[in-house]
DNA sequence: TTATACTGATACTAAATTAGTATCATTTAT
DNA sequence: ATAAATGATACTAATTTAGTATCAGTATAA
């Protein structure tokens, strides 16, 4: 039972670089490596996020993404929602056919109160909750080495990939 | 955000059925046919629920699936757990790695709290809730012909598979 | 004015999961 | 014997998720 898809955990890491460079433009190429997310990957995240108007862009060398909203104004609901779909039956084998079934009635009805929670739940968690929690494990991170909060993906599979032609 | 899979959803449909018909063997075609599940999906079906113990089956004619526990003792979780994994980190980009990157875990730490409202939830629903809440629906319903909680599947693309040779 | 470091747009492929179908052997009631 | 059932298992199709590639255009700075 996978909650959270890679696009919308890279796009909330990614966003989390993004807070902690408030006001300015970040590239794509930084965050990717920063984060180990793929690359090309990265890149259409983060012009979905640019489409939802939760960053922007500039082009041109220098350029790069910068948040847009504050970051106790992006929920991780929305970034969910971007992603893969409402919460609440978006995947619904049961608005369509409403109680066609009424096995299906009393089973749905259970399904939509638990979606509901889980809405809420994800509804309250701002990217300043995590932006927060980040620099309060940071902090108590025992101050080695790193200066940001990367320690990348452990050796993966995937490439960050290493285009600077 | 699709919670269920119809795995489940048939799968519960199917016990919702047996709950109806505790004690009795009831073949896979006839659930097949009430519930308007496609026959060879859910004899499948059933025979996982037949390997996990909730079932138990008779073969040859008059045979079929009866069920095995207590309905008050059957949790839609464990329904979901057998299906699709479990609703805790199931899928877990994070567990391999436990937090090798801090911002992927300051999302995991609120993931997993969800994670662990909704298997609570999904816990406490029972196969005997579930039939109390259909047995009132169907005294609700404004008492017409269906002599069982049918009303099937809308017209849908499934066959039902009529493969009496 | 040209090389470089970027984004925009979009098409494509690969992998994994979910959904559904088919077949054959065996069992059991009649 | 035959029909109605399950056991086991292999197969296909559809959908979703993940990842790659390419080309056009823009801004900076040497």
């Amino acid at each position: 039972m996978k909650v959270l898809t890679k696009n919308t955990d890279y796009a909330i890491r990614a966003l989390l670089v993004l807070g902690t460079h408030e006001g300015e433009y970040v590239s794509a190429r930084q965050i990717s490596q920063q984060q180990g997310i793929p690359y090309q990957f990265l890149r259409r995240i983060l012009q979905e996020l640019n489409k939802n108007g939760l960053t922007t862009s500039r082009e041109g060398a220098h350029g790069g993404v910068r948040l847009e909203k504050n970051p106790d104004a992006i929920r991780v609901r929305d970034v969910i929602e971007i992603f893969q779909g409402k919460v609440e039956l978006s995947e619904c084998m049961f608005r369509k056919q409403i109680c066609a079934n009424r096995a299906s009635c009393v089973l749905r009805h259970e399904i939509m109160r638990i979606e509901e929670i889980v809405s809420r739940e994800f509804g309250q968690i701002t990217l300043g909750k995590l932006l927060t929690d980040l620099t309060k494990l940071n902090a108590t991170a025992t101050m080695e080495h790193t200066d940001e909060f990367e320690i990348i993906n452990s050796g993966s599979h995937e490439k960050t990939d290493s285009n600077h032609r």
